[in-house]
DNA sequence: TATTTTTGTAAGCGAACACTCACTTACTAT
DNA sequence: ATAGTAAGTGAGTGTTCGCTTACAAAAATA
């Protein structure tokens, strides 16, 4: 995967403007600061990029590439309860966050991108698909018995994406301080508690 | 409190941007765009505010005296049930978002204003004092045996903070066309039996 | 009526923006 | 050695941005 889609030059500069987006925001992100961060002048970008968008667009693209191929690997063992998925999925995502936690400030960003139709695409893909995951796993507890009809599946999914949100805003506002993997294990423990009782 | 602060050319201004950023988004708010929508030079708008900052500035100043006004209001009913207060708390909130729409775009949008101090910190104020006065709630009914103490308050406002926002934030991706308020009564109504268990 | 204040405008400023162009260098395959 | 290609650059382009200036009309005040 790693090398399929992206050269190498590619990926350092969609690195580049990840790092860059985190520190100092997505209107920070121009052509002129980008380039100098990496040492290259501008016209060199578009060597190998053929806009500041395709950029943006490529670096959502690598992230959901590798989220996908991360959550679809957890989800295959069927063998598992739907708590125990959950917990894996989540636990695998935030430590993610916490390896690059570039790629939440971008992910965050949505409202940015709300009048760009490509870019909003992205994101809304990318929540869309966890939210088709987080879904199906919830009916498949509630057939199961596992987990009450009291809330309907999608309640349940809107409940549990906005809260493992917040616990991420939390940890960004508190300026990567707190523990972002312990915290929403907490949280995601107390919701399955109450759903499962 | 309406001619308090602000003169009527200004509110027509104000009102004007929040207009354009609801139908186009925040970085379609220019002052060339903004003067012509107000049928006014780019230089008329410099007389009634001293920069494009400024008219943001005063929007959010203006809708968060109108939040503290609204919400000071619903808390002060010392004999209503937190549950119930949470519940007007929430759906006085969302009335006011399908009402204004273009205000939405401008808190939820934290990042675009991660470079500007002075829009940061308004509205992070803001996020703050949502937090406070629903935790309280929180460990009131805690405290009077409504809620259980299964999970810490902090937890149960960071559930419901979230779950609250997640439904915001798709209302704001279907382009409004999802019905807020209910789904937002309904999310929370679900946690409340939860947490009344 | 005379004067001051408020509210407006046309023109244009410097800076920043994404992006292009003509040209050079380094490497690779023939 | 020669030709082709990938990767780089300096010097721009046109456009847009927020904002200022010099001046004029209108409105309020004296």
């Amino acid at each position: 995967m790693k090398n399929k889609d992206f050269t190498e030059r590619q990926i350092e500069i969609m690195e580049a403007a990840t790092l860059r987006i985190d520190k100092f925001g997505i209107q920070e992100l121009t052509i002129k600061n980008l380039s100098a961060d990496l040492n290259l002048s501008e016209a060199a970008l578009y060597r190998h990029f053929k806009s500041k968008n395709e950029i943006l667009l490529g670096l959502l693209t690598y992230f959901i590439l590798e989220m996908n191929e991360r959550i679809a690997k957890i989800i295959a063992d069927k063998e598992k309860q739907p708590s125990e998925l959950l917990k894996q999925i989540f636990t695998s995502q935030l430590n993610t966050f916490v390896e690059k936690p570039a790629i939440v400030s971008v992910i965050f960003s949505e409202g940015i991108f709300q009048f760009n139709k490509e870019l909003s695409e992205k994101v809304s893909a990318m929540m869309a698909l966890m939210q088709k995951n987080i879904n199906a796993l919830i009916i498949r507890g509630q057939n199961d018995g596992v987990y009450g009809k009291l809330l309907g599946a999608d309640t349940i999914t809107t409940i549990i994406m906005g809260s493992m949100r917040m616990v991420v805003l939390k940890w960004k506002l508190s300026g990567n301080k707190s523990n972002l993997v312990n915290d929403g294990k907490n949280v995601l423990n107390g919701l399955l508690k109450m759903l499962e009782k």
